[in-house]
DNA sequence: ATAGGGTTAG
């Protein structure tokens, strides 16, 4: 810290100092030659340091601005509205309109941006009483055409319900700059509604970077991957959150290949990525199931020394246990200082997917224990791992405690692994009187799990049942035939095998073979029953022998190629360098 | 004042 120089007046001294302020220590120091000074009734260095305390990126310098504040003897409108904003920027909206209305209670004067960050707290907790008052305040104040308090409200009444309100305020707003243009298409985006968000963004006058990634993330989460790909293509200047919305689509709509290639793009075209671009990669690694990328990844990572955060992190533990290293993703767990819904929940799913069961399902109570409260996505972990070990009283109760402890109605995925845990485990009728009693229509999963479970406790009836149904939805499916036929098979009913290979024939249905992949020295080998295909095959099928798992059939189809996983070409190479 | 990321049955 500079020493003060001699001559100048203290506040002067201050005043100069608070610009230099880059941490909390700095500050205090600060705040104690104002107190010497006797300076801390001098409005405007307060609220210069006030200011400069919200602005910090410290967490424990909001906080410690704020009691300041609410020891001061009489804030100006000024100073509560940097208040405010703090308390807004720091994501505790009802914070900041808890504030507000304490300095109406105190009579100080309210401005536009008063108003306008009032509106804001508003938005921010959905609070649409709140914001309609405020609307009748702003305009009793003469603030209907205050591009500042009109965005807001147009933000505010999108955002509890009333995106036509919305858009007819931002039609009449008396000026409609570039920022109330993007809101409205942000707007338009956040409720799903992007044709509308299209023929606005067209309509535009004109359009930022800001508007054009709206459009690509707006366009990707509908699921329009080409309409988003097209703008994406169309935009001249791209930035790190173009990239990374374009490749979080492709992430999302688990089409990892293709996000993972639009990353190559990103760094050939010298765009850095930062942790949201890593997040999206992770989870593209993990569905691939390719753990070397997976590492590079997160080697990435760690040599940018990109800042961690739940996110990153979920993603990161998620990839580690979806390319079967459980280990390396308990690590990252357990290592986490920070751990919401998300990284429960994927932990609880990994370890169930690990067979795990009993270790899934001690992280559910501890989660619990810890206050965090389970949502749909924590349950379809925790009644995967009952399925995976056999634990269908414990998968009745936790099922039951979904609506009746939790609140949560249970999805067709919920009662998907009721119906395979209850049907695994025999009790066949009970899954078909789940699947009859369920309020929503059963998918073909679900007969599928019911057929299957007739397989292994051999009932020739249900097993029927389900066929049918399952013929009747999907009878492109020939799975569902060989399922069927093998429960006939099995039951020595010939005929009717005889008969579902007839149907197969004449619906000219054929048996496509399956292929799995595997990853070994980052590469992707994908390879179906019976391939012969591999070099070392021969050894491949002798350890398959040894370990008693080969299935003795014979070699079908054509066989599928390795699929390159390692062509990150400059990967290491600008990971090294950056580093 | 406005833009991007993580979990989800078989």
């Amino acid at each position: 810290m500079r020493i003060p120089r001699a001559g100048s007046s203290p506040e002067q001294e201050a005043m100069l100092l608070l610009h230099q302020c880059n941490t909390l220590d700095h500050l205090r120091q600060v705040q104690a030659l104002i107190l010497k000074s006797s300076l801390h009734r001098h409005p405007f260095l307060l609220a210069k340091f006030l200011r400069r305390c919200f602005s910090l990126p410290s967490p424990e310098a909001l906080p410690y601005g704020l009691s300041l504040f609410h020891h001061h003897p009489n804030p100006d409108g000024f100073l509560c509205n940097t208040a405010i904003a703090a308390h807004l920027r720091a994501g505790r909206p009802a914070e900041s309109l808890r504030l507000f209305r304490h300095m109406q209670r105190l009579a100080i004067t309210v401005d536009s941006f008063g108003v306008s960050l009032a509106v804001q707290g508003g938005a921010g907790c959905r609070d649409a009483r709140a914001g309609c008052v405020l609307h009748g305040q702003a305009a009793k104040r003469g603030f209907s055409a205050d591009v500042f308090v009109q965005t807001a409200l147009v933000e505010m009444y999108a955002k509890t319900g009333g995106i036509s309100m919305a858009r007819q305020l931002f039609d009449e707003m008396p000026r409609r700059d570039l920022v109330a243009h993007n809101v409205m298409l942000g707007e338009y985006v956040s409720c799903g509604e992007i044709a509308a968000a299209r023929k606005l963004f067209e309509e535009m006058p004109s359009r930022d970077l800001v508007s054009w990634n709206t459009m690509i993330h707006g366009l990707a989460v509908s699921g329009d991957l080409a309409g988003a790909r097209e703008i994406f293509e169309r935009s001249r200047e791209r930035d790190v959150i173009s990239w990374s919305s374009m490749i979080s689509g492709y992430a999302r709509r688990r089409l990892p290949g293709e996000a993972l290639e639009l990353f190559r793009e990103m760094q050939v075209a010298g765009v850095s990525p930062d942790k949201v671009t890593m997040a999206s990669l992770l989870s593209a690694a993990g569905d691939l199931g390719a753990l070397a990328t997976g590492r590079m990844i997160h080697d990435y990572v760690n040599k940018n020394r990109m800042e961690m955060d739940v996110k990153l992190d979920t993603s990161l533990l998620d990839m580690y246990a979806k390319c079967g290293d459980i280990e390396s993703s308990l690590v990252v767990f357990e290592r986490m200082n920070e751990r919401d819904v998300f990284a429960w929940s994927a932990m609880i799913a990994g370890l169930a997917n690990h067979g795990r069961a009993e270790y899934a399902l001690e992280l559910f109570s501890e989660m619990l224990s810890q206050g965090v409260e389970p949502n749909g996505s924590t349950f379809v972990g925790v009644l995967s791992a009952c399925n995976h070990a056999g634990l269908v009283s414990r998968g009745r109760a936790y099922f039951n405690s979904m609506a009746g402890v939790h609140g949560i109605a249970p999805t067709i995925e919920h009662y998907g692994c009721l119906v395979d845990l209850l049907g695994r485990a025999g009790h066949l009728h009970e899954a078909r009187e789940v699947i009859m009693a369920m309020p929503v229509e059963p998918d073909a999963v679900l007969w599928r799990a019911l057929l299957g479970a007739c397989r292994v406790h051999k009932n020739l009836e249900l097993a029927r049942e389900a066929a049918i149904e399952l013929v009747k939805m999907e009878p492109w499916v020939e799975g569902h035939y060989v399922l069927f036929s093998n429960v006939l098979a099995q039951a020595s009913r010939w005929d009717g095998v005889a008969g579902v290979r007839r149907t197969m024939k004449e619906s000219g249905i054929k048996k496509v073979p399956g292929s799995s992949s595997v990853e070994v020295d980052g590469v992707v080998y994908a390879f179906i029953a019976g391939d012969r295909s591999h070099p070392r095959s021969e050894e491949i099928y002798a350890m398959l022998d040894e370990m008693n798992w080969s299935t003795g059939k014979k070699l079908t189809g054509d066989v599928a190629g390795a699929v390159e996983d390692d062509d990150f070409s400059g990967w290491s190479n600008e990971s090294e360098l950056a580093s």
